[in-house]
RNA sequence: GCCGGGGUGGUGGAAUGGCAGACACGAGAGACUCAAAAUCUCUAGUCGCUCACGCGGCGUGCGGGUUCAAGUCCCGCCCCCGGCACCA
């Protein structure tokens, strides 16, 4: 046969299915589905290792349950809005939209290079109206149903990129994206109340058996749920103001720890600063603290270990629980977003709050007694007896903390409560390039939603790209005029648009119907094809996209559009593709360009290198040797064509050898599927076939053997067709197969042919490997004893020894205990 | 600090509590070749003993434990990676 030309191979089968369609998902109906998804790229203009290892992951998966008999949805589309596009417009003067077409056709070609099996009838892009048109629908189905609101407040605002990032795009005072210092500012945004699903967010896990233990651990740390009271601490000061009942309001997990209150703090931007101001002896110290704490960043007040703050001096607060008068101070470590933004201190119990008195010198009260420890060296945190506690000394702080949640009711001194650190999603962006929001402000009517049979509202394109100053679409008259939806009159457009995590929140769901211009989707559809079988992408999201999608997709259930709670049942977080051990980047100059790659040794190579190398979950680190290897074996794969079709190079008949030959066939149909199916252990699911292969290579009987190498190939063909797809269908064509790989079905193994006579077993002599015997599976424990004893070389191990224990674990090893 | 993941040959990595190192990379030796590449065959955890066939010791980050048997389970520690973080 000819050398293997993948070129030719490669680009004849890419086209053989295109035309014919291979790939493409049957219509909903009785057939069993299986929705294998890669988490969607953003087109910034070339494929990365990355993508060709999240996409080569999931190929495996939708051709594998392809050839099992699923009807297998595996759609590709594009996260086409972003700022790049935005930033590429004012660089280079060309129109996002362009620019983003141009890098998706690109990279649609690399993809379809790597004959990834996917349905590309199904294709679409965010920054289509076709699609973000349902953006908008969304947004004024959540506005209708109070998932929508206007918050003026302080926000992060990079200058960089003149735009309002969400906390978690802001994570450690730098933008995610530019890097650059987040600064504060006010503004009045739209928010979307995720908060409202925080609880079903976080019970929703329980159902979520099929996902990384990790990313579930990560998304309750997110969510950040906790049990505890607020209390209202009664404010003491001179002169006394005019309606002199001020009040202090706390969040605490800490009820237990209330009689150990020495000092209270409250963060430098709380209102009641300002509401005292005129009773603050030392106010214009802390005005200078204030200002000082507001010109560091949120990472600069984090990463500090000192523990600033000043006393608010002539004001004191009254605790409830004693009525004990204690100081007053602000200081930059209570930060405002969270609980209440102010703090009940108890230094003995608390190490950020012991600190703070050691700094400040505060009285340390001891109400939790540990073993062997002194509050006055360090906090103590831990579980104790209750001392210093009034009616509630002996108790265990355990028990104290359930009746003190419940005595802080009864007594009125506040209500339990349950705390999220999950803040609400901002959406407002003020970019060109995303979903304009679909809201009009009408003098007489407010603000006003679009009516929605006049969506989508378009981009305009009369849009200057200056970088600067306001929002892009301010500069476009056409968009901004308009006439109010409820009364006509002249009224003017939101010129904010939304993030972009918009877009990929419901994105899997629009696959499902991916051109319905009536609706987002058909709920029939949708119903069958959710929820997502197998998601696959990176662990960067498991915060982020992860929850927000969720939170979208119980929103559609509560919009009546989907029966189910939660969109994906199992997920693959795939590890980074480093070189080096660093993750490739242009900046660090250690990129492989896919390119090359598919150019210098095809495909194949790249897919099975790629899956060969580390399982999916960890980190690969790219290795041109590796590569090399993976192709030596696809050039022996395609070789053993030859050998399995030339002459029998030993024709005697060797029953034993054939049947061998079947039984590795068999164990490595079971073992792939396995791995496959249930492990997503690719890489060992490689490895088993490489021993088939080169058990075909040792193999002598080709041709007189009845057939049976020959199947061993066409099956070895089979298990490969998923990593490989190319090479096997140009394989299977020429061994005369029927139909074509792709569909030809997956192997069926025969548990009977993979079981043995016979078994070579260890013997180990107190632990210790000493031999080994050959047993059958109905030997009893006194026939193996005898075959060991008469083994030679054991019997001279054993001899002038007493056999203290035998243990025999069928067909598997034998251990002796001796003295 | 908290949460999560991990530590196995020269390298990537295999091992339902049951033969540690599958499969590959790299290396060495040989065959083929005028030669090289490609290919094929063989060797190899490590240390010691032996001319050799072999034999023995030690080996999965460290220290204990459970067990007939531990990379795997338990306890304590060290180190690396990822995430979160003055979260009250």
């Amino acid at each position: 046969m000819s050398d293997y030309n993948f070129k030719s191979i490669e680009s004849k089968w890419q086209k053989f299915w295109a035309d014919n369609k291979t790939f493409e998902s049957e219509a909903c109906g009785e057939k069993e589905k299986y929705y294998c998804l890669v988490m969607l790229p953003y087109p910034s203009g070339n494929l990365h290792m990355g993508h060709v290892r999240n996409y080569s992951i999931g190929d495996v998966l939708a051709r594998f349950w392809r050839a099992k008999g699923k009807n297998v949805l595996h759609p590709m589309g594009w996260d086409a809005f972003g700022m790049p596009a935005e930033n590429a417009a004012i660089q280079h003067k060309i129109h996002p939209g362009v620019w983003t077409k141009q890098n998706l056709a690109r990279m649609r070609e690399q993809l379809k290079t790597l004959g990834i099996s996917y349905d590309w009838s199904r294709e679409f892009a965010t920054c289509d109206p076709e699609y973000y048109k349902w953006n908008q629908w969304f947004f004024i189905k959540m506005y209708e149903m109070g998932l929508v609101t206007r918050k003026s407040s302080n926000v992060n605002w990079c200058n960089s990129c003149a735009t309002v990032l969400a906390n978690e795009q802001a994570d450690g005072g730098i933008c995610w994206r530019c890097k650059n210092e987040v600064v504060q500012k006010e503004l009045e945004q739209w928010f979307i109340k995720i908060t409202d699903y925080a609880d079903e967010l976080l019970s929703g896990h329980q159902s979520l058996s099929g996902w990384p233990e990790q990313v579930l651990a990560m998304q309750k740390n997110w969510i950040g749920k906790s049990y505890g009271a607020e209390v209202e601490f009664a404010i003491a000061a001179e002169p006394l103001q005019a309606d002199g009942n001020e009040k202090l309001t706390v969040f605490t997990t800490r009820p237990d720890t209330l009689f150990g209150v020495s000092f209270m703090a409250v963060s430098p931007e709380h209102e009641i600063i300002q509401k005292l101001r005129y009773q603050i002896k030392n106010y214009s110290e802390v005005e200078k603290y204030i200002s000082s704490a507001a010109k560091k960043t949120a990472l600069e007040r984090s990463a500090s270990k000192d523990k600033s703050g000043i006393m608010l001096e002539g004001v004191f607060v009254i605790n409830p629980v004693n009525g004990q008068k204690v100081p007053l101070f602000t200081a930059d470590y209570i930060l405002k977003g969270y609980g209440t933004g102010a703090i009940m201190a108890v230094p003995a119990h608390d190490s950020r709050d012991w600190e703070f008195a050691k700094k400040h010198n505060l009285e340390i009260v001891e109400v939790i007694k540990g073993e062997n420890l002194d509050v006055s060296k360090e906090a103590y945190e831990g579980e104790g007896v209750m001392v210093n506690s009034g009616e509630f000394n002996g108790l265990n702080s355990k028990d104290a903390l359930a009746k003190m949640s419940d005595w802080v009711e009864t007594e009125g001194f506040g209500k339990k409560t349950v705390n999220f650190k999950l803040k609400d999603w901002l959406v407002s962006r003020q970019r060109y390039w995303g979903t304009p929001i679909p809201m009009v402000y009408c003098d007489k009517c407010g603000i006003v939603p679009v009516n929605l049979k006049d969506l989508p509202v378009v981009l305009p394109q009369d849009v200057e790209f200056t970088g600067s100053g306001e929002s892009p679409l301010k500069t476009s008259k056409s968009f901004v005029d308009t006439e109010c939806p409820k009364c006509g009159a002249p009224s003017r457009r939101e010129t904010d648009t939304m993030d972009t995590f918009v877009d990929s929140s419901w994105y899997f769901a629009r696959y499902t119907d991916p051109h319905n211009n009536e609706l987002p989707l058909d709920s029939q559809k949708l119903n069958y094809w959710m929820p997502v079988d197998q998601y696959i992408g990176g662990i960067e999201h498991a915060c982020m996209h992860l929850i927000y999608s969720r939170f979208w997709h119980k929103v559609m259930r509560d919009l009546k559009m989907t029966k189910y709670d939660e969109p994906f049942t199992n997920l693959l977080t795939q590890g980074m593709v480093t070189l080096g051990g660093y993750a490739m980047s242009k900046s660090r100059g250690n990129t492989v360009s896919p390119d090359e790659i598919v150019e210098k040794y095809g495909a194949d190579t790249a897919r099975l290198f790629i899956l060969f190398a580390a399982p999916p979950q960890k980190q690969l680190d790219w290795s041109t040797e590796g590569l090399e290897g993976s192709f030596r074996f696809i050039n022996r794969v395609w070789r053993l064509f030859d050998i399995i079709n030339a002459e029998p190079k030993d024709t005697k008949a060797q029953a034993d050898e054939t049947k061998a030959l079947l039984r590795i066939t068999h164990q490595t149909i079971k073992k792939v599927s396995r791995d496959i199916a249930e492990e997503k252990q690719l890489n060992t699911a490689i490895s088993s076939i490489m021993e088939l292969v080169n058990a075909l290579y040792a193999y002598k009987l080709h041709g007189a053997d009845g057939g049976v190498s020959k199947q061993a190939y066409k099956t070895a063909l089979q298990l490969l067709a998923p990593f490989a797809p190319h090479l096997c269908e140009e394989l299977w064509q020429r061994l005369g197969g029927q139909g074509n790989i792709s569909t030809a079905g997956w192997p069926v193994y025969d548990e009977a042919l993979i079981k043995t006579d016979s078994v070579g077993i260890p013997v180990q002599i107190n632990g210790k490997l000493k031999g080994k015997i050959l047993v059958s599976d109905a030997d009893t424990d006194e026939t193996v004893k005898n075959i060991m004893e008469s083994d030679e070389k054991l019997k001279a191990a054993l001899s002038g020894k007493q056999i203290v224990k035998f243990i025999y674990v069928k067909s598997k090893i034998v251990n002796v205990v001796v003295k």
